[in-house]
DNA sequence: TTACAGGTGTAACGAATGTTACGCCTGCCC
DNA sequence: GGGCAGGCGTAACATTCGTTACACCTGTAA
């Protein structure tokens, strides 16, 4: 039994191997290596297994039928691939998934993670707050870019972690230019602007908010 | 045992009351009415129990400290209200929720739950298949998003749905605008453009792809 | 027929953003 | 000190986009 491979089971990750051997979180599941450049699973593929990536990094792409590479991810041990997909309606692989080096996959069946989410509350914990997780980090990022502008993305980042008028950004404005998927220097320029019109007052990652009524303003 | 509550399960939905009775999905719960402009739940508030909406509409509210209103959204029963927060890390309501009329509220223990995951797999494959479905959206939603242009959206969202070179946007262009939180005229023109540069050929929701290549320069 | 609503194409202008290039600082290493 | 990399601000120009306004078409109801 492979511990590293328990991914959702805090029981599991905090004990001790020996340990684990008395827990009763024990998942029926095969193992399958791939090498370099492989192709572990194909867009449109059934997902009727957890892809549990439990060692080394893996690229995923969408391929059109043109054949037409659309967007590359990176994903590294340990990590369920599509695990949301298991049990989706359409359950089938969004994208190709590619090994970047050799790779090492746990296949674990659908019904055995069933038994398992209904044996194990430690587990179904553990699977639902990672798919929670997920939910959560999908929809916060959802709301940032539904805001139009990056003056209005700005606002809606700032007011979100506002605390009596102040707030930090906590993080560089590099970074935080990928994340509004813009560019540093568009971004700078945006706060500078609204430094410039009294907005707010920024330097060096902290600042206060002197205007909230043109705040408000700069949101959708 | 109200039938309406078991939105998760599929044998529930599809039986009639009747039979209901002799299966074992029963769900220990509260039921909770709230009238017209009641808060249902602030921003903040833990989230211990799942809040089943079964009767009425809501809104949403995100709210800064600074008392601005952020982004609203509406919703009707039939629906659970942040289902994927009772599982999350951070189990709090991201937003307000308010009653827009008079609202019935299903509440079930986090434990009620998780019992009943782990007792009734038609449940348990409801849940899943709910937040599933909720992950499956947001994403694609999110690819879209992350292509920066307009053009680079509409190269993406063909090549999505192209075969053998020809694809139909199964959806008004006014509709897909939104969907790409952007403005009828613009996408109109994008499109335009695309097809006045030979890249597409365009009329009436259906169209072909002429230039591969140019397509690929478009994405991001 | 007329009137009207819904969906669409298009033009024109201003605003926002992307892009590139440059300079300033800070901290770190040699 | 000198050199260098990383993070940042800023300017200038090109591109894209938002906005508004108008015209056209179709189907439908009066």
């Amino acid at each position: 039994m492979n511990t590293d491979l328990l991914f959702f089971c805090k029981i599991c990750r905090e004990k001790s191997r020996g340990e684990i051997d008395e827990v009763k979180c024990t998942i029926e599941h095969t193992v399958k290596r791939y090498r370099k450049g492989e192709y572990i699973a194909s867009q449109g593929d059934k997902v009727s297994s957890l892809y549990m990536l439990t060692g080394g990094k893996v690229k995923t792409e969408i391929i059109a039928d043109s054949g037409l590479t659309l967007s590359v991810e990176e994903i590294a041990a340990p990590y369920p691939l599509a695990s949301a997909f298991l049990f989706a309606d359409n359950n089938r692989f969004p994208v190709d998934v590619i090994a970047l080096e050799e790779c090492e996959l746990m296949l674990v069946s659908k019904e055995s993670i069933e038994k398992q989410l209904a044996e194990c509350p430690e587990f179904l914990r553990g699977f639902m707050a990672f798919i929670a997780n997920r939910v959560r980090f999908l929809s916060e990022r959802l709301k940032i870019f539904s805001q139009r502008s990056i003056k209005a993305k700005m606002a809606y980042y700032i007011l979100q972690r506002e605390k009596n008028g102040a707030f930090e950004l906590g993080r560089s404005i590099a970074s935080l230019a990928e994340y509004f998927v813009t560019d540093r220097p568009s971004l700078s320029r945006a706060i500078s602007e609204m430094a410039r019109d009294g907005i707010i007052e920024f330097e060096s990652g902290k600042g206060k908010i002197l205007a909230y009524n043109e705040m408000k303003e700069l949101l959708g």
